[in-house]
Parts: structure tokens; C-alpha cells; sequence
RNA sequence: GCCCCCAUCGACCAGCGGCCUAGGUCGCCACCCUUUCAAGGUGGAAACACGGGUUCGAAUCCCGUUGGGGGCACCA
């Protein structure tokens, strides 16, 4: 048998990373062991979803290259792809499944069942569908009929004690068939719900291996009762436990961000969250950094484990810094771009200088961020004047010795002759022993000086690529500033 | 309320009856390096939820307790 596997996402946007992770794991176990990898749209419901959700979906998966072998936009044998486009499909099972008795009609309208849930729960009754339309009479059939009544269809449970199955990560499960009721599988207009399109789905797309999210647990002894009606080979399942978030809840919304644009934004790497993601809920003893075909020759779905995982941004961060720090000069400078116009520093398309720029500061901000947005807070005074940061102008600025300090500083930049990074170095280094300051003293209001802050790329890399003019302006204005604070002025305060 | 799933350092993973004085990674702490911040180096603290079994022997197997999570729709 050859094992295909599938993701359906329902296209409500950016994905989830829980969704991600479940993707993936489906994704790595097809590459491991040859498989196909198929991508299905759960959209039966046209009233929550929309086309941009739809590409949105697609767009995430191609930016962390989990390509599909069959799917939207590559097709493939079992197409269409779209549960939306797929409703006539799913009209015949539910005629089959009416005629060969399966499945029967239930007048029942929501309103009732609403009502009748609610006395059940009150009366510690099991909540489930009470099987009032489970044998009606000719006769009531074609009362209902002529009331207009509309119907749903639901499935006929069978007189079996157990659905017994073999979940590839959680081991046995069993599920008792009276704890289950008559569910429903096509809405009274006639529309496939969720349980029959994906039975319709999985067993014509001959999927062999199911592996999704635990909340679909429950669901799935239902699942395999229908694929018995309808004669379909059982696939094996996988069920993966819950992606959580640092409070041990299910990571969602409160937790920060979750989507993938919302990562993608925050300047993580496609292949660190792949690489992390990879990690959550799996793993080896050994190395965590692990390239895609590392990670497609160790996985295996049975070795997942089947308690939940929290998602640790720490964690996330670490690696995506290890990955920044891999990638060639190049290419970061090539990805950072988009970062720098995010934060204003740059047009849209850069001008030659601007290009030049960015290219200069790649090497001071490669092992110093963790994120790729980080990068234009390091360097952000090479593009613009920066204001002086309060904090740091009272924690570096009080010092007596610097307003003498910055002056003889801006005199020396003023005449030095060659301008070069190593010329900046050698002359601030020699006035700060002049002074008598230890040089992570004499360097602090230098740092504020140029870039604002005293967190920032190195400073005389900065001030060389600044040039002596500007240079000498900043610091001028920096020894003002540290003059009225010496003569006992207020503390300086921002304007 | 009923049904189901889960349980090793703060986190992720290793362990699949003796090799465990429980190992690795992130984070944390200390020190080193150092022009800030990082990066890098060295060292350290830190866990088998609890209670019963089974066994010569249990983190590993079984049962219970506790604690977490999921599900119980004409949503997916």
C-alpha cells in the first residue's frame, strides 16, 4: 500500500501554528517513507470562509515549503480539491447511505433538538441526538412532508458494542457505540457536514494515514463506522496532542502571536519555525538543529509523543538566532530588507544607497538578533537622526569627565586623517586613556551619541560609515547636552 | 454532568525492567572574553506528580488518586 496522507485545513486565514505543526508532521512522514502528501480544502461552509482565507492558506505553506503533490493550483487524480466544489459527491453517498438503510431522515428541527439537548443536560441525560425520527412510519414521513417540514440526514449507529482502533500515537482506543448517537451527515438544505465529507473525501482520495490535531479525536469511531458503510478501507490515525501555550493553555490568540503571518512578520525564518515546530511534541537525544532532510530521515509519526507540548518562545527565539547566524552575508542582507522599509529606514524600493547601506550594517547586526526585526533598532541612527534615549542620557551622561570627554572626541574625528573604522577606534581609545577613563565608561555616552541608546551595533563601525561630518554633529550636540547636565540642570528630559 | 486523552528538570526531548549517582538542548545563575548589546567559552542549580501493587530489581509494567487537556451541533 502506498501511504498518502492529507492536510485540510478550513481556510479561516493565516494558519495556526498548531496547524502548521500538524501539517508538517503529516508532510515529513510522507517524505520518509516516499508517501504523497495532499492538500484538501475543508470549505463546505461558504458562509465562513472566504477566498483571501484561501490564499492566505496556500501562501503559508509555500513560505515554509511544505509543497503538495496533489491539491489546489497542482491537481492531481482525486480532484477537485475544494470540499466546496465537491458537494455532488457528497449528495451521492448520502443516497446511498438512505437506500442501503445507513442513513435516515430526521424532521427534527434545531430548534427542537436545541430544546430537547437542554432537558437531557439538565437531567443528567447523555446530550446526544434521542433517535425520534430513527423509525418513523410511512405514514409520519409523508406528514412531515406535507407540513413542508425539511430533513436532515442522519446515520443509523449499528448494533455493535465497540469501535476499537490502533492510533499510531495515542495506542488503543475504544469507544463505546452507545456513548455515540445518530449523528448528522447532510444539513436539511442538503448540505454535507463535516463528518461525511470527510469520510467521502478520504476514502476516494485513498487516503491510507489520517494524522490531525486530538480535538478530532472523538470524532473519528464515527469516522470509521461511515467508511464501513460506505465500504471504504479504514486508514490508519494519528492524533496529535494540542499545541499549548506557556500558561499550559491551548495556544490561541491571548498568548501573542499564533497565525504564521504574524511570525513571519515578527522576522522568524521559515526554516527555524519548521525546524522548531518539528521539535514540539518530537524529538531525538542529540542535536536540535536539524536541516528539512535531516528531519525527513529521522521522523516517524509512532515515535510522536501523545501529551501535549507547550510552545516556548525562548526557545523559538534561540533557534531562529541560530539560523540567522547560518545564513551567508547575502542572503540576510537580501531578507532584511523588507524589515528595514517596515520600519521606515528605507523606500520601498531602496534606493542605491539606502541598498548600500543596509548591505554595510548586515555584518554589525548578524549574531545580535534574534528576530529579523530587531535589525533596524541596532543600526537605526546610519538612516536617521535619532533622538537620545532619557535613560541612558542619566545612566552614561552624569559622568564628570564627559562633556570634556565628547569635545575632545568631536575635535579629534574633526582632523582624523584617513577616515576609517580602525582610525575611529584608535583615536576615541587613545583620548579615553588620555582622560583616564576605562574604555567601557569613556564609550557609553559615545554610544548615545550617535545611535540614541546604549543598545546598538558597535559604535565606531557606526560613526566610520556615518562619516566625520555627521559624526562630529552628534557628538557636538551629545557634549552640549552633557555641559547642562554637569552645571547641575534638571535631569535632561526627553521634549 | 457524561465520555475520552495525557503526566521525566521552568520548557522541549532521551530513557522503552538492571548500563540512571536520570542524559542532551533552550531558559536561568556564576565566571571568562568584551567599545554597548549580542555572539562565543567554562562551570552550576534544576525533574521521574502522589499512593498502592507486579518483580530479585521500576522513571520504565498494572491499578487508583490528584492535576491538566479534549469532546458531547443541521461548526470544522
Amino acid at each position: 500500500m502506498t501511504l498518502r496522507v492529507r492536510a485540510a485545513p478550513a481556510p479561516s486565514g493565516s494558519l495556526h501554528v498548531g496547524n502548521v505543526r500538524t501539517f508538517l508532521f503529516n508532510w515529513l512522514y510522507a517524505r520518509h517513507l516516499g508517501g504523497t502528501f495532499v492538500l484538501r480544502i475543508e470549505d463546505t461552509d461558504p458562509a465562513r470562509f472566504s477566498e483571501e482565507a484561501f490564499t492566505a492558506v496556500l501562501q503559508d505553506l509555500k513560505w515554509l515549503s511544505l509543497e503538495w503533490d496533489e491539491g489546489p493550483e497542482v491537481g492531481g487524480p482525486y480532484g477537485p480539491y475544494r470540499q466546496s466544489e465537491r458537494s455532488h459527491l457528497y449528495a451521492a453517498a448520502v443516497s446511498r447511505l438512505l437506500e442501503s438503510g445507513w442513513a435516515y431522515r430526521c424532521f427534527c428541527t434545531a430548534e427542537e433538538l436545541a430544546q430537547r439537548r437542554a432537558e437531557a443536560r439538565a437531567e443528567g441525560r447523555p446530550p446526544g441526538y434521542d433517535g425520534r425520527c430513527r423509525n418513523l412510519t410511512a405514514d409520519q414521513i409523508r406528514r412531515y412532508e406535507k407540513e413542508g417540514r425539511p430533513a436532515a440526514v442522519r446515520f443509523r449507529l449499528p448494533e455493535q458494542d465497540a469501535v476499537v482502533f490502533e492510533d499510531l500515537v495515542i495506542g488503543e482506543v475504544s469507544t463505546n457505540v452507545d456513548r455515540l448517537d445518530d449523528f448528522a451527515i447532510a444539513r436539511s438544505d442538503g448540505a454535507a457536514l463535516y463528518n461525511l465529507a470527510v469520510v467521502v473525501d478520504d476514502g476516494m482520495m485513498q487516503i491510507s494515514h489520517v494524522i490531525r490535531g486530538d480535538d478530532l479525536l472523538s470524532n473519528t469511531p464515527k469516522q470509521i463506522l461511515l467508511h464501513g458503510a460506505l465500504g471504504n478501507p479504514i486508514p490508519r490515525f494519528a492524533h496529535l496532542p494540542q499545541v499549548l501555550g506557556p500558561d499550559r493553555k491551548p495556544l490561541s490568540k491571548r498568548h501573542g502571536s499564533t497565525s504564521i503571518s504574524e511570525f513571519r512578520q515578527a522576522g522568524y525564518l521559515p526554516e527555524a519555525l519548521v525546524n522548531f515546530l518539528a521539535l514540539l511534541g518530537w524529538g531525538t537525544a542529540g542535536d536540535t538543529i536539524l536541516s528539512v532532510d535531516e528531519l525527513t530521515t529521522m521522523f516517524d509519526i509512532e515515535d510522536v509523543h501523545p501529551s501535549p507540548a507547550m510552545l516556548d518562545p525562548a526557545k523559538l527565539d534561540w533557534m531562529n538566532g541560530e539560523y540567522i547566524r547560518q545564513l551567508p552575508e547575502k542572503e540576510l542582507t537580501r531578507r532584511l530588507e523588507p524589515f528595514y522599509a517596515g520600519a521606515g529606514l528605507i523606500s520601498v524600493p531602496p534606493s542605491p544607497e539606502e541598498r548600500q547601506k543596509v548591505e554595510a550594517a548586515t555584518p554589525l547586526v548578524h549574531t545580535r538578533m534574534r528576530r529579523l526585526a530587531e535589525a533596524p533598532d541596532l543600526v537605526r541612527g546610519l538612516f536617521t537622526e535619532v533622538e537620545m534615549d532619557p535613560a541612558a542620557v542619566e545612566r552614561v551622561m552624569r559622568e564628570p569627565h564627559v562633556p570634556e570627554f565628547l569635545k575632545r572626541a568631536a575635535d579629534a574625528l574633526d582632523s582624523l586623517d584617513p577616515w576609517s573604522k580602525e582610525g575611529v577606534e584608535a583615536v576615541l581609545r587613545s583620548i579615553a586613556e588620555e582622560v583616564g577613563v576605562k574604555p567601557r565608561k569613556a564609550f557609553g555616552p559615545v554610544y548615545v551619541a550617535i545611535s540614541g541608546s546604549t543598545v546598538s551595533a558597535p559604535v565606531f563601525d557606526l560613526i566610520a560609515l556615518l562619516g566625520r561630518e555627521e559624526s562630529v554633529r552628534r557628538l557636538r550636540k551629545a557634549e552640549a547636552l552633557s555641559n547642562r547636565m554637569d552645571s547641575g540642570a534638571a535631569p535632561y528630559q526627553k521634549r
